[in-house]
DNA sequence: AAAAATCTGTCAATAAAGTTACAATGTTGA
DNA sequence: TCAACATTGTAACTTTATTGACAGATTTTT
């Protein structure tokens, strides 16, 4: 089970508040758990409340009828979520479902406008998590519509690297958090065999090394330019 | 020449923030007016203000090595922008380009930040306009990754019809932007000759009436349907 | 250890969209 | 008015990606 003074230690999430704010926020929030492939919050329903991931991942995700889905973004801990729906009172716009095991930071939406109410000199701390996904968003869009699949796929195994490489024993960067080509396909729109393809291409061309469930790059050079190609 | 008085009374720029804001505005910005397709700020370059639109239109976009452009957004009279860079520090994302002569009331970066420090809950004013745009960029990135383009065109014609359509003593509803059919590809990241497709194949089906720069819809209902098939 | 589930690679057929090229039409300005 | 320019329509051809199908590999569960 977790505490949450230990939270407040080891979680950047609450680094940058007042110490009143941290304190009151550890007085009205709760730890809420959510287990493998849990939904946390679904497209199209009010915002319930602000959540803080503390331990696992998050998927937050855009799904159309047919079924056919947009993984948006994976929310680490130490990120916030659902403040967009708090803040302009609009229905949820993504799915958010747990992958493996969750815990959450849980602040219900009548603690966080009374919060809000009471201290408005907060709402200067959601302006730079509102810029930088803002900034995200657009860059997707413009990924999309301006860059072939080859450079999109190099750039988002350059933000892969970037975020969870490890390096080991052996040469290149270690991606090895368990993200099915699946997933990789749905990041970017595509089909997973455009994924397979491409992913093997690279790999024929000593780009990077493929495994089941993970992937190395060893050639981080090579993936900047298939990016600068654009 | 456009008086300063006038955009208050004319323009939603101000409405909504206090009176003494409104007062510390009027004097601290200035009016700069942009000549038809001048630049008012470039993607990379470092914020060096915010622009309220008073007069005409400006035109933000992406565009790649290639010159391939991606067309993000028309922002109307009454719409700010270039926030961004001034509340998170970093470079310019989008190109900003006068679309026909436009007006802009001018609010220096010192000016913004100086006006910020001194009243810090002035913050809690551009949280509904972050919101708006990234619900908008989501938007953007599902339709592209999500949607076949016959739907993206449908829903993209409905959204012109609800912003700019007039009605007339002709049936239908008349979208006179001047809009070529080459800008609404580059919304959509989309050839030209794709979107002149799709555009004949909806007058074909009785959706809309075409003509030179400008676009009749005559039957919104089946644009919905297109819609709803994804 | 065996069975089930998940993940990956590949292929053929099909569909969607890009590219190139050119003609025709409408608008604007000298 | 006439020439320059901008916009639109269309077609052939190519490229890219989707779909559906299946086999093999790896992991997880029983």
């Amino acid at each position: 089970m977790i505490d949450k003074r230990e939270i407040l230690a080891t979680n950047p999430l609450l680094s940058g508040l007042p110490v009143d704010v941290v304190e009151e926020l550890m007085a009205v929030s709760v730890v809420k758990q959510f287990a493998d492939g849990e939904c946390v919050y679904a497209q199209g329903e009010e915002g319930d409340g602000l959540f803080g991931v503390v331990q696992g991942r998050i998927r937050l995700s855009n799904s159309s009828r047919e079924g056919k889905e947009l993984l948006v973004m994976l929310v680490e801990p130490g990120d916030w979520i659902g403040e967009v729906s708090l803040l302009d009172g609009l229905p949820r716009s993504l799915d958010a479902y747990a992958m493996g095991d969750c815990a959450v930071l849980f602040l219900s939406r009548a603690r966080f406008d009374a919060l809000l109410k009471a201290k408005p000199e907060l709402y200067q701390y959601f302006i730079p998590m509102l810029c930088r996904k803002l900034r995200l968003a657009l860059s997707y869009v413009e990924g999309v519509a301006l860059f072939p699949l080859p450079a999109r796929l190099a750039q988002r195994l350059l933000e892969l690297v970037a975020f969870y490489g490890v390096s080991d024993d052996k040469p290149g960067t270690l991606i090895d958090v368990h993200l099915p080509q699946e997933d990789i396909a749905k990041m970017l729109g595509v089909s997973r065999q455009a994924i397979s393809r491409e992913l093997k291409r690279f790999e024929s061309e000593g780009i990077i090394q493929l495994a089941y469930g993970q992937l190395r790059v060893t050639d981080e050079a090579a993936l900047q330019r298939e990016l600068g190609q654009v």
